[in-house]
DNA sequence: CATGAATGAGTTTTCATTCAT
DNA sequence: AATGAATGAAAACTCATTCAT
């Protein structure tokens, strides 16, 4: 691994980078990492596969920056959520939660799944996943605070409902098992959560 | 793809199979699907490289043997629970399935994780998880009726169950966030289930 | 090359032999000496792989064998309409043996082929085409001679003879011009032949 | 087989993808089609093996090119010969044809084979065999035409005397009869030609 | 600087031949 | 003698990375 990788200032060299990140995760999301090579990423951004390795010392770094892309992506839309909803009205902001990861997840599954099997080879990966966490924990946590909702064990229920929603979103997204109500699974969601801060 | 692939009918030809779908177990686990060769599988079954062609039309047709076996090692113990506890003590049962699925995940993480990637381009990877969970909620499913637990939507609540087991034992083997306190997140998430289902 | 290779005295073995001379005759003919592997003949003659290792050397001795079979089968019926047709009618017996070569080459044309391919590599196959036209050459100047058609360069006129049927036959049965009247063409070739001995 | 074949523009990319069909007339004449592999092929021409498949999809597109230029090679002087030949006259165009093939076929004769045996299998190497024959066939018969030279089935003579062009040149390179007096064999089938258009 | 052609180690897969049972 | 499982060298092909132009 070089790191002589260029600190792109101007924007031209910006935007550069920008296009290989973005056609990185278009490919990763449809292919998976291992289903995409930097040719195909270079020429997707538009650039030569030179230029690739101008920003980024190897695949694995484009990688980490796609990484970090979805990071903010999915995480962004949950944060706006909460520092919107004042006063919290728990159930609906929980409702709100759900439908945006199910939304989000529908356009990003896939890359999450790539990614997060990267995580056990690559401890950058598995700690960026763990950062998203973290963020999400304590932005969610802060939000109850502020409303004076304090139950023992907040850090652990907060983790726990949003690990519902994951798999709610997983689930409904992927695995489609015909015999579920997915209307159904989706109010139960919403009610397991509340009674977890009430 | 050739499928002149031997059907082994004598023993040791059984136990060849076997130990390179053991080797291929091990090293994916180890470190993923495309991060082990064919030749490593061989190595580690003790096998030529060709001998693995006797039995496998090729990577993919050995990564779906694994597949099955995970899937049985994954759900075996839980089946086995099920069917010892009669009559059925929810409490009691889900936190013997949750301790369960934890000590069960803390062995396949990582081959977990590696074949779930696999999932989105691999129909039949894909078929394989579900069938797992479908497997496992009809079972479920069967022992709640059995005890006369009938709830709406009992379909959709033994799923998030099984999604909040699932969650907590990859968080807990995997992500260990140092605030989290995970015996009493464990205790929360059993309660929840029990909440599920009375 | 080991050469202790059974020479089978015993009735059954001689079956087995044939077995798989017949069996590589079938396979070559179908998908060519190349697209062939001993275990597929193996399997077509019904024997054992081993068994083929008792019998012959090599693959390439498999195909030596095929090679004279292919020689007898070509020559046998040419020798035969020879051989009944006294006194000789020149056109009759040239008519004929142009249809019967059309018939054999059906038969045998990919064959024919794939050993002519393996010629220019292998000394023993050249050989083996030239003696088979050197065969028949002299058994058709023996047939002439006997009938007192005694022509200058009667061994270039015969040869020059086979040549055209060969290449008639050949055309027919693989080439398939659409433009080509192959009922016209094949009395051209006659009336040629006979030109070639009056 | 991909398709993100380079097609090459610039000079030094043509010269190097024309070095490599160079490498692979060379060696496929030498030592046949299934006697060459691609590492052989790309040292022959300077190239890594890599390079070898920025320019061709497999081995075979290799081989596909490598028969146009044989095709190409084998024709040229025939078209040639004919083009020059006005007025026409038969007899020597006839000998300056057939001595020109076998010039032509001792240089490709093994190239010859090799390709031919692989027609049965291939569709496209057939096509262009095809072609070749209908290439020549139309180009004689045109010379034949211009030249009031008008006889029944001209098609099927023009074929018939290829054939025994081809016939000869193969039978002279190739099988060296001691018995047989080339020369000899050669008039005469000058005079077998002549008399197909007479 | 930018390009994209070039590299070559690494991967999957095949199959003629051998040899333990 | 017979079997067919086992071997492993060799082949086709890929692709992250480099570097001459």
């Amino acid at each position: 691994m070089k790191n002589n990788v260029r600190q792109p200032q101007q924007e031209r060299s910006i935007e550069k980078k920008n296009k290989i990140i973005q056609a990185g995760y278009k490919l990763f999301a449809e292919v998976g990492y291992h289903g995409t090579n930097t040719a195909e990423i270079a020429k997707e951004a538009g650039v030569s596969t030179g230029a690739v390795y101008d920003y980024f010392c190897d695949k694995r770094d484009i990688m980490i920056s796609v990484l970090h892309l979805y990071v903010e992506n999915a995480s962004r839309p949950v944060m706006q959520i909460l520092t919107e909803a004042k006063p919290l009205d728990v159930p609906k902001v929980a409702a709100e939660i759900l439908d945006k990861t199910v939304s989000i997840h529908r356009e990003n599954a896939r890359l999450h799944n790539t990614l997060h099997a990267l995580a056990a080879a690559d401890e950058a990966v598995n700690a960026a996943f763990i950062a998203l966490e973290d963020h999400v924990t304590q932005k969610v946590a802060e939000a109850l605070a502020a409303n004076g909702i304090q139950r023992q064990h907040a850090a652990e229920r907060v983790h726990l409902a949003m690990n519902m929603i994951q798999s709610f979103a997983h689930e409904y997204v992927f695995d489609k098992h015909e015999y579920i109500d997915y209307a159904a699974m989706r109010d139960i969601v919403c009610k397991q959560i509340v009674s977890l801060f009430e």
